[in-house]
DNA sequence: TAGGCCATCTGGTCCT
DNA sequence: AGGACCAGATGGCCTA
C-alpha cells in the first residue's frame, strides 16, 4: 500500500526481552504535482489522519490483549517458573489447565461452580450466576485438544504438567469455539 | 539460513 | 462518522 508519510521510526520494549525493536521507516516520496487540486490535498491529509488515529487504537488494543494475555501467563504454573509461554502455548495451556482443575474438582465431589462469565461488559468481567458456562455450547470433549485432556488423544497425556521450559503445542489447532 | 514468533500497518466490515 | 474488531501483509528478532 502507499505510504503518504515517512512512516516514524518506532523503537518499543518488546516483552519477553526480546530487545528495542525498529520498525522500518516509510519510503520517502516525492511532493505532490503542482496540479493536484487542494481540495483532493485535504481530503488526503484527513484521509491519513484518520489512518495514523486508527493505527493508534489498534496498537493500543493489541497492547490490552497482550496485557491481558500477560495477566494468564500469570496465573499458569509454567517450570521454569520465567519460563515463557508463546501466545498459543498461552491459550492452549489455559484451556487444559482449567480443564484439569474442573476434573479435580470434579473428583472431589465438588458441585458444578464457575457460572459463566459476562462478556461485553467495561472494565473487568464480572460473575454473573445463571448465565450459561463458557463450555456450555463447546464442551471439552468437543475440543480436539489433547488427548487425557480436553477432547484429546492420549498421546498428549504427558503434556500435563508442562515440561520444563514451554509447554508443549497441541496436537491439533484449537477450534475457535474453545477459546 | 529457514522457520517461528511477534509488532505494526492497513483496509474491510460491523456496530453504536 | 467514528470506533472496535478482524485478517492479511510486511518486516524484525531469535534460535536451531
Amino acid at each position: 500500500t502507499q505510504e503518504e508519510e515517512p512512516r516514524p521510526v518506532v523503537e518499543e520494549e518488546v516483552a519477553g526481552g526480546r530487545g528495542v525493536r525498529r520498525r522500518s521507516e516509510g519510503k520517502r516520496r516525492p511532493g505532490r504535482s503542482r496540479g493536484t487540486p487542494r481540495t483532493a490535498e485535504t481530503a488526503q491529509r484527513l484521509k491519513r489522519s484518520r489512518r495514523l488515529k486508527a493505527n493508534n487504537r489498534e496498537r493500543n488494543r493489541m497492547h490490552n490483549l497482550n496485557a491481558a494475555l500477560d495477566a494468564l501467563r500469570d496465573v499458569l504454573p509454567t517450570f521454569p517458573e520465567d519460563a515463557k509461554l508463546t501466545k498459543i502455548e498461552t491459550l492452549r495451556f489455559a484451556h487444559n489447565y482449567i480443564w484439569a482443575l474442573t476434573e479435580t474438582l470434579r473428583l472431589a465431589g465438588a458441585p458444578p461452580v464457575l457460572p459463566g462469565v459476562a462478556v461485553g461488559g467495561a472494565g473487568s468481567p464480572s460473575w454473573s450466576a445463571g448465565t450459561a458456562s463458557p463450555t456450555t455450547s463447546a464442551s471439552p470433549q468437543a475440543c480436539t485438544l489433547s488427548p487425557a485432556s480436553p477432547g484429546g488423544s492420549a498421546s498428549d497425556a504427558e503434556h500435563w504438567p508442562p515440561p520444563p521450559g514451554r509447554f508443549p503445542p497441541a496436537t491439533v489447532p484449537l477450534p475457535r469455539r474453545c477459546l
